[in-house]
DNA sequence: TTCAATTGTCGTCAATTGACGACTTATAGC
DNA sequence: GCTATAAGTCGTCAATTGACGACAATTGAA
């Protein structure tokens, strides 16, 4: 289903080659030729054959066939999960398995690089500055920032990569995100309990739990649209536009519910 | 790390037995004698030593075991995502690996049982009564409705569950889930409508996301608190309150405002 | 041109894993 | 007790899969 890999093609064109028989059950083997001719002839037509994803172009240097190659596990591991295997993501990146060992030791490594730039490299300290400009309206900065968030961050990649390491034991440790997210949320209330001229509660948790109100709907919109696989209609814009009303429409009596109850 | 296993103890005390040289490769093979006291003795040390969760009572009816089966697998797969491991599994279960293949044919089929039993059979149709009792404030009923819900449905357990097939190809139609989830939200927006007299939008789709607003949000708080293992420090029952409170109170400039821009 | 460093590949190993044939043992009905 | 049947296990196979040693092809600097 993967498309034909110029691999795959190799295989076709070199079937068995096998230098010497080595320790172990025999197998058939043949004289390496100098295929020299063949092989070019070959790499080129399947470069031509190759889809639309990171296939290589042959011989990279070492920082960008690194580049390269994370990039399409970021890809990769987003679909086919992070027990993806090594041969799959070799194909998907147009060069052989064993040449993933060459950047990083284990598969591990590589699963931990991608979470490294893909997940936590997504977060962005401008927020924070928008986020804050009370020149501008809360109910228009809100929707300015979950407008990108949405699109930027809550994508389907990111998402899914987010799941699939939060689920799979959470040795990753989501810390940070979870640091950036308690600020974010912090940040939410506190321009909106500004604009609102109402006073937050003392408890912390409890102030972070009504940001989440917002914070979670949107993130559960974009599960459900990435995940799950429904069909959204309606338009994203409009969704963010609605979620937020409804937040900053609810925010005084909340508050001050809680506030009461406290 | 799953504590001792029956086999593992059985392992230890008849190592290598081996009925007679099969093809392939040979190894070292014994003449397996009557172990019986031995085995007897061993089988009764390890029901001892058996950890808390679903170990074998040996000799199930069919019937009995295929329900432990499932029961054990249902949590396991939980923990472990669907590609666990069938050796693992029957680990937990106390019993063989063989043995599961005598109740199901195919660890897919196996999975797709858990499914069904797990994540399908947990919807109730008493919500959709209670929810459309009018003699009681909606408030109260979205209260208690989600109380339960969060409580009763949005478990750890049934969250990864959930998530692991979501993520891994959507071949488990979740369309079931969604056509349930689909009127619940439509049950939520009419009876929130009636007690505050207004009309709600044609557009069938704008008002399912307007209940998503709550209904997203609350799950959120589950996928939080059983996924990302964010410490909850706040009681669930008062999340509830707040989140409920806070559509409630937004309900009517939402609908309002989606009604304008209609 | 020459050649050493770099990029890339082949073929294989050992461990894992779903599946199953052949066999053993407990149990219920007589 | 005896036996048929169902419950349960062993050991193995074939396919996968992470990892790697050994080699080959390309490239660019001298």
């Amino acid at each position: 289903m993967h498309l034909l890999q110029p691999a795959t093609v190799w295989d076709l064109a070199v079937r068995g080659g096998c230098y010497k028989p080595v320790r172990g059950m025999l197998r058939g083997h043949r004289v390496r030729m100098k295929a020299n001719t063949m092989r070019k002839r070959t790499r080129t037509a399947s470069d031509e054959g190759r889809g639309a994803s990171g296939a290589s172009q042959s011989r990279l240097p070492h920082a960008e066939r690194r580049a390269q190659i994370l990039d399409t596990a970021a890809q990769f591991f987003s679909e086919n999960g992070l027990s993806g295997q090594t041969r799959r993501l070799a194909e998907a990146c147009g060069v052989s398995q064993r040449l993933l060992y060459r950047f990083f030791p284990t598969k591990e490594e590589l699963v931990a690089e991608v979470y490294r730039e893909e997940i936590l490299g997504v977060f962005k300290a401008s927020w924070f500055v928008e986020l804050q400009d009370r020149s501008v309206p809360v109910e228009e900065r809100f929707f300015s920032f979950y407008q990108e968030y949405l699109q930027k961050t809550l994508t389907r990649k990111w998402l899914r990569l987010f799941l699939f390491a939060s689920l799979t034991d959470g040795s990753m440790a989501p810390d940070y995100i979870a640091s950036i997210i308690t600020q974010l949320l912090e940040v939410l209330m506190r321009e909106a309990a500004h604009e609102f001229d109402v006073t937050l509660p003392e408890d912390r948790a409890l102030v972070l739990e009504m940001g989440w109100t917002l914070h979670g709907a949107i993130s559960h919109y974009a599960i459900r649209k990435h995940i799950y696989k429904a069909r959204t209609v309606v338009d994203d814009d409009r969704i963010v536009e609605m979620h937020v009303r409804m937040f900053l429409g609810g925010f005084v009596p909340m508050v001050e519910a809680q506030a009461a109850a406290d």
